[in-house]
DNA sequence: CGCATTGTTTACCGTATGGTCCATATTGGG
DNA sequence: CCCAATATGGACCATACGGTAAACAATGCG
């Protein structure tokens, strides 16, 4: 009935998110996108809408792709407490090992137009959300095996883990070095409250 | 001899650094800072060269009243502990006051050019390694006053210290409520070993 | 009072920007 | 084979951008 499309609708979103990740959504120019995607202007329009639009949807590849992670990591196999502190070293591994810098694209994506753009703030507010709510169902799981001490509110003790979880990735966006990075998370992870001992 | 000038140099350059803060650096344009600073193009070309020279003006002075912001801090009446504490809910006020959720320039400015602009990158880092060694002083008091558990190496504290610290300016920017903010802080404040009593 | 020197203002420049339009190409259905 | 329908690619548009230049204003010195 009409022509097909050339190209894979998902594809070309993840490489306009890979162009944003790396320079911005500002800074990103539609010459960046056509180069990065293939497409041309008239076939970035006609499937996406606008730049914003299509800054949207890279970003929504983004979050889901991160809380899709955090997920997977908080259910690998193992107890609670390991689970988590694999969740926490999985994230050093990824900060320490970003060469380029490019960072965390919710994070970028936050302090350069959180303040300003609601539908942006509404996205990284809710992967902040989801975040909170895994590992407060993780460090729940912690304290009924008996890894973490009770007594404490799982929701603030997982808050103080995303604050660290994103405190390490603020640092080493600011150049931090992976030594800092590391030995920030080993600490973290030893001073969570354990049961007393007997 | 020549004109002099009619206006100020440093209120120029914190009217520019006040508009950089609320828009980022590429999304601030000529206009918007002739506008804020009420300077010509002339003027401002004359004085600080061009819009990269005068942003890296505005942010060494960011980075400046920081610096002595956490110095004075650290160095306020009180314990050493005290001290730390004051600086840690000092930060959390400015965090959780931030309605506008402009963020911390110096976030901000790396999350957006530390990748790609190495001045940009080189201040940053410079900021982050002095907080990091005034915090080292203070945690290193702290344990010589016995507020602190003797045997960690402060430095390493410290860098925890400073990982929570950005870590609430970080989720701060990304929208998460006040009370996660300060009970995260709290709770950090409360893991800090202590000595055995005793 | 000139005059040199510097600051200020404004018009202007070339370019790059986000976005649109249209001619062309490719499909399936009649 | 033609037509409706959609996709593609590139020319094109108005505007906004960072930066420059030149005319003009204000100062101190001689």
């Amino acid at each position: 009935m009409a022509r097909p499309r050339t190209f894979d609708e998902d594809q070309v979103v993840c490489a306009a998110r890979d162009q944003f990740w790396a320079t911005g959504y500002t800074a990103t120019s539609l010459d960046d996108l056509t180069a990065a995607t293939g497409l041309g202007r008239g076939s970035l329009y006609g499937a996406f809408g606008d730049k914003h639009a299509l800054f949207l949807r890279a970003l929504d590849s983004y979050c889901d792709e991160s809380t899709a992670a955090i997920r997977a990591d908080l259910s690998a196999p193992g107890s609670p407490l390991e689970r988590l502190a694999g969740h926490v070293r999985a994230m050093v591994s990824i900060i320490a090992g970003d060469v380029d810098r490019h960072g965390c694209l919710i994070a970028k994506s936050a302090a350069e137009l959180g303040g300003a753009d609601p539908e942006v703030a509404q996205r990284v507010n809710r992967v902040v959300t989801e975040a909170h709510a895994l590992l407060t169902e993780c460090v729940g799981e912690a304290q009924r095996a008996g890894e973490l001490a009770a007594g404490h509110d799982p929701a603030r003790l997982a808050g103080l883990v995303l604050v660290v979880l994103r405190g390490l990735e603020a640092v080493g966006t600011c150049g931090a070095p992976q030594s800092m990075i590391r030995d920030a998370a080993e600490q973290a992870l030893a001073l969570l409250p354990r049961p007393a001992a007997g």
